[in-house]
DNA sequence: CTGACATATCTGTCAAGGCATATTTATTAC
DNA sequence: GTAATAAATATGCCTTGACAGATATGTCAG
């Protein structure tokens, strides 16, 4: 009953975004939802440190998670004020131009489309565009 | 000549924003630029306080400086970004919506249009919007 | 010298990266 | 079916660096 208009935390909210990993972590999870094992492998082998920057993510209200077995599968999500939901659309093409995060995304698509995964991704559930296309 | 698209820093752009003190220097800047001195008869007796943050907020683009005599004048500027830029215009408006501020943006009213203003800032130039009713 | 503003320094807090470990779920052994 | 194990992810602890707030001091214009 507590009413909608909560007074939305600004101040996290631009701070969630102001981190590179944490924008790395969001323009992967541009197209669809993405298991964490592949966030894992694009952006870096310290699983810890991605598992941290998610939580971080998921305290601003930027992203949610969705569980599937052993996997986790994360995907944005509205922000709770008109906004910041506006902004964080912005952001996010925004990063569509940011060069490294290119690569990142190229790599992902290298990574879980090839026709041999490497051996701990071999049984990872893809996200979903990349593979329509195998 | 280096090129215009010097590789804008989005971390440094979000940082600036992550702060609620740096957000309501801002708000102070929506109609015109506004003397230091109000800033600091605004939001808090601590002026190196409100210097520091206004140095950040230069650092990363956000506002620019005049010097006019013994005081100096800031004002909002444009990111030099044009994704950033219209990010920040955004940021702006959202800025009108915050209780807080507008509480501050009432005070610099009631204090720089007071018939008589307090001794230190009797002498201060006034910003021009707010006193065009005078 | 005085007034307006900036900067140096100190202290406390938060967060990031790295490592170890806990937790949850699926799998295998019995 | 239950116990032990392994895999995927989360969390605790530690160290380090950035930065916020406060006070003292420096700079620059009148």
């Amino acid at each position: 009953m507590s009413k909608n208009t909560k007074k939305f935390d600004m101040e996290l909210f631009f701070r969630a975004l102001a981190d590179r990993t944490r924008l790395r972590l969001l323009s992967l999870m541009l197209t669809d939802e993405i298991c964490v094992c592949f966030l894992v492998a694009v952006i870096g082998p310290n699983q810890p440190k991605i598992s941290r920057h998610l939580a971080y993510l998921r305290r601003a209200g930027l992203v949610k998670a969705r569980r599937d077995g052993k996997w986790i599968h994360y995907s944005t999500t509205e922000p709770n004020d008109a906004n910041a939901a506006k902004i964080f659309r912005e952001v996010l093409d925004w990063l569509k131009q940011d060069e490294q995060m290119n690569r990142d995304r190229q790599n992902l698509a290298n990574v879980c489309c090839a026709p041999q995964l490497p051996v701990q991704l071999a049984s990872a559930p893809r996200p979903i565009t990349l593979t329509r296309s195998l």
